[in-house]
DNA sequence: TGCCTTCTGGACAAGACTGTCCAGTTCGGT
DNA sequence: ACCGAACTGGACAGTCTTGTCCAGAAGGCA
């Protein structure tokens, strides 16, 4: 019954065997599984303590305010989901088909983009205007990059851009509906989406590539999101 | 400073001029305007009667409890987006360019269907169970009839269906990221998005026709979201 | 006028949450 | 063994929220 039985899930975990203290990246770990199961209004100081079995006053160690775990969030989901979407899109591509597919990368491979982090913050943007401010920017930043892949391919400015958000807002549209399908059914009609894309039917050795790298690195969506009214 | 000074945003108000009674469709409406504006959290019995001017218990004698009001939020948005969503897609369309217009139309024309509430409800479905499954429901159902319009206009039905999801998909992100930008804009890119959609470029006097009929229903993003956090 | 239904507001209880204070524990270094 | 910094937990104050209770106001109608 003691705190290292409680094992945090992310990646950038600073436990070590044996290590019994709670420390300020467990407060922050914890507060950010909250914030993606549950939302903004469900990261309180009292549940993340009780997950950590720690008391809620050691939180004021660490942090000066909730508000200030907040922001630690905040700046956690700048430095990491818009960063990597950058950084596939910016990859070399031989062909716009290559290209797409480096970005679907990030929606499917979770350690890349968080994608679950990414509709928990926009939900947070609603009710925050600063928040809401830097989602905006970093909205702007993706579609940039985006388009800036299809231009290198030879797409006219202005279809880069229709095309660049076709493919942004349909992947927050299939980010927000959530929908917990198999990889091989989302696999099965990527061709389908390529073409609605890019305009072009990719290679078949590329969409099997393709397939095969994600099937690869799959990891089915972890755990139900059950909570209460 | 008597309460007929608060009227009510939503169209099916029921307040007459000079009646000062708080009716029970006064709360919902203002509940509403509220779960659209902040969020399912924000919606509390102490905001809506401030509101009001109106004592805070005078809401037990309209609803139950707090979740009773939920309840009737939800079965609104049940009762009204979904619903005109299906209409627009079941209309008669002599091309796909068409039908796929008449279904801009319910995200263009805030009379049919109301994308804020669409999110907030999206939102909201992340914390509960219930809602969640609502959701999922009403996602299923709009997506087949989008498919069903594509498959009326000869495409083949795995090809429908990939289709419908990219054109679904794109309008929930569109929502979701909920940039205000003026119309004239948005129709700007319409045609690359019905070729994104359709495969097809459609004739220029349908997208012209649409255009039109968009503009003149055209009734810009009212008020800011501004809250704290 | 007086009665009855409908509706309202003030007082209260209870719980959730934030933030402060402070005494006490733990652990590394000397 | 001792010291001090790092860290923890219990108690408390204050605010916000839901929900209950009940006295009483307002308006329609006999």
């Amino acid at each position: 019954m003691k705190k290292a039985e409680i094992v945090s899930l992310r990646p950038d975990d600073t436990s070590l065997p044996g290590n019994v203290k709670v420390t300020r990246q467990d407060w922050l770990n914890t507060a950010l599984d909250l914030l993606v199961s549950d939302g903004v209004d469900k990261v309180k100081v009292l549940s993340i303590s009780e997950r950590l079995q720690v008391s809620r006053s050691s939180f004021y160690w660490y942090f000066k305010s909730r508000r200030d775990l907040l922001d630690g969030l905040l700046k956690h989901w700048e430095d990491t989901n818009t960063q990597s979407l950058v950084a596939q899109c910016a990859l070399p591509s031989a062909t716009i088909t290559e290209g797409v597919c480096n970005l679907f990368c990030c929606f499917i491979d979770s350690e890349n983009f968080n994608v679950q982090l990414d509709s928990a913050v926009r939900q947070w943007s609603r009710q925050s205007g600063a928040v809401r401010r830097i989602v905006d920017r970093a909205d702007a930043t993706r579609m940039a990059a985006i388009q800036a892949m299809f231009e290198r391919h030879d797409y006219p400015s202005d279809e880069a851009e229709v095309r660049a958000r076709i493919l942004y807002y349909m992947q927050i549209g299939y980010n927000a509906v959530e929908l917990s399908e198999p990889l091989e059914e989302r696999l099965k009609r990527v061709p389908g989406y390529l073409l609605g894309f890019t305009g072009q039917a990719g290679r078949p050795e590329e969409i099997a590539a393709f397939a095969c790298r994600s099937a690869r690195k799959s990891d089915p969506l972890s755990g139900e999101i059950g909570i209460q009214v």
